[in-house]
DNA sequence: AAACAAACCTGTGCGC
DNA sequence: TGCGCACAGGTTTGTT
């Protein structure tokens, strides 16, 4: 479910609610949440610290603690975080929660807090880590691309990552070794709008096409992080609030088979199978 | 190098 | 109303 847009709304709700504030009890209620190291390090290592950052890369959030060690978060396809008070009813599939302390300096901090980790499909983590043994705990951290909202993104970025391989390009935009933050969702959100088809090789585009979509990438993702992501049907996303997104009104690809395409008018959107992932785009406005 | 399938899980929506 | 099946935002691993 959440792609880049998603996690980084759900890295800013924990810098404005969480950062700061200690940790005074931690229940982990199914283990395979934290199979990565066990339910034991993860209650020891965030019992009585306080997070002091919130970070993202691609996907994955890093939560930098005072104590020196850090709690990464990975939501895959069905997770969320929800800072709700200790009163309001856990939602099922809470599966790790973190009790917040109150900080008297801001009135939306100022009462206890849980921070829930819920996952109904369990394919999300909670890791809780020493950096110095973060190569062995988290080796794909060291595999990621570049993140186009953190790192350096310009052009010559793209062209040097893109035009040496001969690749379809969604399948390139979509491979967090390359590009850390987009999947499935934003990949066609980016494509439509940079009028290129998902099955053109990375190594026949020009380098106008390539600028385009660099361009296209930059202003899909910054768009949809201001409307604090994108929330299908099923609701499955919400901020940490349990506040909706607002992005998929202007999706023109995602979602849309078989509709009008919006920019042309002229055709309706296609709908095609790969891999089992679907891909939506326009016949006409995509080459 | 790249394409593809399967695996990890649960919930939902659809057709019959 | 109930049942079975297809399908879903991600990532890794193994096979062609």
């Amino acid at each position: 479910m959440p792609e880049l847009p998603e996690v980084e709304t759900v890295r800013r709700g924990i810098e404005s609610l969480v950062v700061g504030r200690r940790i005074s009890s931690v229940t982990v209620g199914r283990e395979r949440s934290v199979r990565r190291v066990g339910r034991e390090a993860v209650i020891h290592g965030l019992t009585g610290t306080t997070v002091t950052t919130a970070g993202r890369r691609g996907k994955y959030l890093i939560c930098y603690l005072e104590s020196g060690d850090r709690m990464m978060i990975h939501l895959r396809m069905s997770g969320r975080v929800l800072i709700h008070p200790p009163d309001h009813p856990r939602p099922p599939h809470t599966h790790v929660v973190l009790t917040l302390e109150p900080d008297s300096r801001e009135a939306r901090r100022s009462v206890t807090h849980e921070f829930r980790f819920v996952d109904p499909r369990t394919f999300g983590e909670v890791v809780v880590y020493d950096p110095i043994d973060e190569r062995d705990v988290l080796p794909e951290l060291g595999r990621l691309g570049v993140d186009p909202l953190v790192d350096h993104f310009d052009d010559d970025v793209v062209w040097r990552l893109l035009h040496p391989r001969r690749r379809a390009i969604k399948a390139l935009l979509l491979d967090q070794h390359v590009i850390a933050g987009i999947g499935n969702i934003y990949a066609d959100e980016i494509l439509h709008r940079a009028g290129i088809k998902w099955d053109r090789l990375a190594s026949s585009l020009s380098r106008e096409r390539v600028s385009r979509l660099r361009q296209s990438v930059t202003s899909v993702l910054n768009e949809a992080v201001a409307a604090g992501g994108s929330t299908l049907q099923d609701t499955q996303y919400v901020d940490v609030e349990g506040e909706t997104g607002w992005f998929q009104l202007d999706h023109r690809a995602y979602g849309r088979g078989g509709l009008p395409c919006l920019t042309c008018g002229k055709t309706t959107i296609t709908r095609v199978v790969t891999n089992g992932r679907s891909t939506c785009f326009c016949r006409i406005c995509q080459r």
